[in-house]
DNA sequence: TAGCTGACAGCGT
DNA sequence: AACGCTGCCAGCT
């Protein structure tokens, strides 16, 4: 998704400009635009092609300037130079619309049909369950370019007891995009996963499973293994439902019903990656 | 218009 | 432990 974010960025011709927002649009949804700019503030080599990313010809939609590493004034210069009109303390004439990618409807379709089989496998009633867990969780360091994940399972009994631990630090290369969560973290998940793919009869993810306007991570993790899992995250998205248990929302990943159980070995998971990312720090 | 909010996380108090 | 703040955004109230 970086590659793709800065790919886009280096074909904006000297003497245009874009937006994030069209940059997202570009990528399939424009709910990424605020990932665009953490993206873009990231960049690895600022300036003009063909050595430089010219990430100061991506402005605000409504042609404001907007923010820069070396500072907007910095930003205003460059554009200047290259033809920009800029009148107050906008740009002039139209953004350029970045060619359409489409990863991330792409992406949205993919969810749309695990939410199918997520739907059709499980149920939002309420049980005691009895067999082994794995809590899965993630945290994350910045580094200049990327972020590093530290993912953690956890394999717990039903009764809280734990039984075996794993952890693995990966490089991340998929910002942060608000329902597209899953793929930032399920990388690292299915690897954790597949290792205990014999002991555990159910995963429990942070984060939601059918709580998700379409599918949450919980439900694809489980839909790609092919385990139960359920999902156990901290707020709610918008428009969705979920069964609140103390402080937390649970929702069926896949092929699951609503197991209270599942809190414990998320929040254990939870505390091990937040220790783990302090020791790394 | 200003303010709010996104499955934010991390870091400070 | 629980908030509050921030981060190259944008659309809505």
């Amino acid at each position: 998704m970086y590659e793709e974010i800065l790919k886009i960025t280096y074909r904006i011709p000297e003497g245009k400009r874009t937006s994030y927002g069209l940059i997202a649009q570009a990528l399939g949804d424009k709910i990424a635009s605020r990932a665009v700019g953490e993206v873009l503030a990231r960049n690895p080599r600022p300036g003009r092609p063909p050595f430089g990313i010219p990430c100061h010809r991506v402005l605000y939609s409504d042609g404001r300037i907007g923010k820069y590493a070396f500072g907007e004034e910095l930003k205003r210069e460059l554009l200047r130079e290259e033809g920009v009109e800029i009148v107050g303390d906008k740009a002039l004439g139209e953004p350029r619309v970045p060619e359409e990618l489409g990863i991330l409807k792409r992406r949205s379709e993919e969810q749309m049909k695990v939410r199918e089989a997520a739907l059709e496998s499980s149920s939002w009633e309420i049980e005691s369950f009895n067999g082994k867990i794995l809590g899965l969780d993630a945290s994350y360091k910045r580094a200049r370019l990327y972020d590093y994940a530290i993912s953690v399972g956890v394999l717990m009994d039903s009764s809280g007891e734990v039984l075996d631990a794993l952890y693995t630090i990966t490089r991340v290369s998929v910002p942060y995009i608000p329902t597209y969560l899953a793929y930032r973290e399920l990388p690292a998940y299915l690897c954790i996963a597949k290792e205990f793919i014999d002991k555990a009869d159910l995963i429990a993810v942070n984060g939601h499973g059918l709580a998700h306007p379409r599918a949450g991570i919980a439900s694809h993790l489980g839909y790609l293994l092919d385990i139960p899992t359920i999902g156990v995250a901290r707020k709610l998205l918008r428009g969705t439902k979920a069964i609140k248990i103390g402080k937390r929302y649970l929702s069926p990943g896949y092929k699951s019903k609503i197991y209270p159980e599942a809190i414990k070995a998320v929040e254990k998971a939870d505390k091990l990656t937040k220790l783990l990312g302090r020791l790394f720090s």
